[in-house]
DNA sequence: CTGTTAGCGCATTCAC
DNA sequence: GTGAATGCGCTAACAG
């Protein structure tokens, strides 16, 4: 620490109570809204806290309630957006409920999530939320046992987690499969995200590939690429799909940076979006409505994805259980799809 | 919490001095690797508490000892990419040395700033780590008296704080305004981010007009628009600009985000880039790389400040003080800037 | 080298 | 309705 530090410069229940007159007891039931406190009193203390902008120390309120109201949260990833804006409006809610979010970010290593989980839990996190349903079994097991609920984002398989926030990854992809086929296309590439330890790329990769499927598409007239989420990677792999013969001619990305890295590819190769070939992403970010032309895609409403995993976690302090909330998945239509170029 | 949880469950280090038959002072000691323990009692301790599984309460030992290992984040907003990198990597960088971090996004709110200021001191940290070197002066007492670190990022004004790692914006901006200069712009627009609060824009934009003004670029030439970061916005504010007579032949922007909203209203309205107008904008972001033309843009290494912010934490921890560190800034010219057309 | 003692700041029991 | 006293689990003096 700093200097001689805390005692001095820190106002504590002891100062409330004596700046209101009266004993810490009272201070602390007034604050916490005990019905047993005289109306004058009460108003003394508040007033009390107020103007020394008293804040409870959580420690020590941790160490007597056993409650910290403490949350941790671990994602795949802070460097591109797709999570950040979701970590947003989980902190924003909490913090409303007077709940503290510890962030952690895993790098899409299931075995680094397990590690900081239970950094999360030696710091007394009442709840994890994370990213997806697939997470190693001894992950699971230690939330368990140490009684932390488990939130699931990104999806609205409970799994082992205690609730799941989120919306159907196969379901989504059908629904850009089927807006391809009712364009009249016929031949497809998709540039998936490493499905291995990953249920949102797998989810998604299988649900546009037996949406195909049930539509009568051939196996053979499916490419999938996996890779990761990169717009220099997205971009290569395109290049493998402009490669194939017969070409494609609508491509699925699982992910927004991906698509933007295979439209670049189309640029610089000259070849014409929607024209010769549709592209469809999947988040909506920023960047979809940036890229020339600007991108077909699924919009995912991260905010409010993050708020609705923070009402999760609340109602789950509260003794719910089981949660699971859909969040409302569009395909928001731009200029990167069109009908099948005639063959 | 989830279960009877806790008090039932869970050991504490009475438990582990009553199996390893000692004294829990022997045991905390032991366990904390303090010097003076015996080797066979230390064996014992050790044993035992890796059979109970033995997880220090951290409530109580940051109650205690005044130590928490954790350090607060407040970004103004994680809405964009902008800040997200830096979070990773302070936070993979933290996690090494055994430190765990607890987020806030103030929404360029100086005085909610201040709020959650407070409330990290109440939950212990000990390190701030903020955006900026503005910052409410009771926001800075406050820290101060806790005895908290503050780490100022995107800047190298040390101010109130601690410690600063970044760079100086108003040089920053100098660049982009001489780099204009040199390809023989007269006439400029600037959208720049709100100044009111916020030191980075602010300097951003003093930084620019003192250097057209030191080359003798008349105040009339220098349009400079405030407005939030928004693609939205920016594209209007780029509206305005292209409006005003005559129009400025170079525009520089406080964020890429605001410049990419500029060059989409450019595309929209029919104004060539960059013969008509050259367009600069600041961060760098993965979008730079994306809109066409290509963005040229002040390349900030976010993700490195991030981890060199975490450095200087962690160099204030073992008594270090006012530290700045310079992260290296590169003007990367692309395809939106170019010699100002013949008049 | 080890045990005993004393709080950290708060919520809560028990008296009054 | 309010105050005094107790202890959450831990670490740090202080003795021995």
């Amino acid at each position: 620490m700093k200097t001689a530090s805390r005692q001095s410069g820190v106002v504590s229940l002891k100062d409330v109570a004596n700046r209101a007159g009266c004993s810490i007891a009272t201070a602390s039931r007034a604050l916490n809204g005990h019905p047993t406190v005289g109306a004058a009193e009460r108003e003394r203390v508040l007033e009390a806290a107020s103007q020394l902008r008293y804040v409870a120390n959580s420690a020590a309120r941790a160490l007597r309630s056993q409650e910290t109201r403490l949350v941790g949260l671990i994602v795949p990833t802070l460097d591109h957006a797709i999570y950040a804006r979701m970590v947003d409006g989980l902190q924003l809610q909490l913090e409303k409920a007077g709940i503290s979010v510890l962030i952690n970010s895993s790098g899409y290593d299931l075995e680094r999530e397990e590690t900081q989980a239970r950094i999360l839990v030696a710091r007394g996190v009442e709840a994890v939320v994370m990213v997806g349903a697939e997470h190693r079994p001894e992950t699971a097991d230690y939330l368990n046992r140490a009684g932390v609920h488990q939130i699931f984002t990104y999806t609205t398989e409970l799994g082992n987690g205690d609730a799941a926030i989120g919306f159907d990854n196969r379901e989504a992809a059908g629904i850009a499969g089927r807006f391809l086929l009712d364009l009249g296309h016929r031949r497809f590439g998709m540039i998936s995200g490493i499905s291995e330890g990953n249920d949102r790329a797998r989810n998604r990769r299988d649900g546009f590939v037996e949406t195909l499927a049930a539509a009568g598409v051939p196996e053979s007239e499916i490419v999938v690429i996996e890779t990761s989420y990169n717009i220099d990677l997205g971009g290569a792999a395109m290049r493998s799909l402009m490669q194939t013969r017969p070409r494609p001619t609508a491509v699925f990305c699982g992910s927004d940076v991906l698509a933007v890295g295979a439209v670049r590819t189309c640029k610089s190769e000259g070849i014409a979006i929607p024209n010769e070939v549709s592209v469809v992403g999947f988040d909506d970010l920023e960047v979809a409505q940036v890229v020339t032309p600007e991108l077909t895609t699924l919009n995912v409403p991260v905010k409010s994805m993050g708020e609705a995993a923070a009402d999760a976690t609340l109602a789950l302090f509260r003794g719910g259980k089981d949660i699971v909330t859909h969040v409302p998945l569009r395909l928001v239509v731009r200029q990167s799809t069109g009908p099948a170029p005639a063959t």
